[in-house]
DNA sequence: CCCGGTTAGTTGCACTCTCAACGAGAGCAC
DNA sequence: GTGCTCTCGTTGAGAGTGCAACTAACCGGG
């Protein structure tokens, strides 16, 4: 996703199922699009790097502990943490059991649901997390809050809120697949 | 990557950091940064799901022939295209190999340096790549275009743009691994 | 109570990607 | 030319992930 195509076509469609206007591959909105896309495929292999070399920790691995971290009494059921981390639910179980081998959760059988099954952070892990957050936030703060002024802020996390909220909703409009619902 | 610790959710800015003031985990200013990492994880998944069921392609293998597409002879070396879709070597290889299993591209010996090999896309690949490129676009435009306005796109555009320049400057010079140079 | 349908989590398999090691060739020094 | 080193692309091994199938258990209707 970093060019896209050369002919253009500018015609006017009456496209209505989704309502949009056609976007030539020579679209100059379509900037936008390729500096967010770019911009995320860098900072994100960049802030993945940095965790890895200093704590062993991928950001999916990263996450899924602050979950638990942010979940009242540090647990959450596999589903409600899939969900959360944006994982399927096979990948989920497979991620808990690294952690697990790690000492950086516990897996204990759900109380009101004998098919359930919730990670719990262990008190290592909440240590390993407080270390892994200080290397994550500074790399976020350096690499890209620095960058970034405080309208521009204001305008990424308001347009891009919108985009989520409308990938959801196009979504269910037109049947397809809910994702998993994170918050 | 879905919320950093307990989330604050206090909107007022606070002094503009832009000397890397170090980032605590309720620091409003994450917000931008998490809307930024969500709305990505959203939008590539359903992107992904869209071309993949009407076209069985994925959007690495999508970016790969728009990069061909748009090179001089709709060809590149293997290495060049590594670079501009963002994989490693093996990656790369192991893509074109499906890429030519499909007939999108081929592969020839590179007439100048006898180790290379080019990958050049074949007349089904431009219009298997032109009726992706609907698609694809299509969702670009009814997920992301249309719910940001002008002066967003331009913010994204600046910003995000000083981003990704940011992440490979900071690269170099903190000696961090180079990861290819896309774009 | 029991029975069918649904949901939670795990597991087998397939797929994609990376890293490390490799063979082949390029390119410079002498 | 010969030798040394670097680069190009491929390959094998291994990690991470999703889908589909499976087991176990929940739940609502007889």
């Amino acid at each position: 996703m970093t060019s896209e195509l050369v002919a253009a076509r500018e015609t006017r469609a009456p496209a209505h199922a989704t309502a949009t206007i056609p976007v030539a591959p020579t679209d100059p909105r379509l900037d936008a699009w390729r500096s967010f896309v770019h911009a995320h495929a860098r900072l994100t292999r960049r802030l993945d790097e940095e965790l890895q070399a200093a704590h062993r920790l991928s950001l999916a691995e990263y996450d899924a502990m602050l979950q638990l971290a942010n979940a009242p009494g540090r647990r959450l059921r596999m589903s409600a943490l899939a969900d959360r981390v944006l994982l399927s639910r096979s990948g989920i179980t497979r991620l808990v059991d690294r952690l697990v081998a790690a000492g950086i959760v516990e897996r204990t059988a759900c109380t009101t649901d004998a098919r359930g099954a919730e990670a719990s952070l262990t008190r290592e892990g909440l240590e390993r997390l407080r270390a892994a957050s200080r290397t994550h936030l500074d790399g976020v703060g350096r690499l890209f809050l620095d960058v970034v002024t405080a309208e521009e802020r204001d305008v990424l996390t308001g347009a891009l809120g919108r985009v989520l909220d409308n990938v959801g909703r196009v979504g269910s409009e037109v049947g397809f697949a809910p994702v998993s619902g994170t918050d």
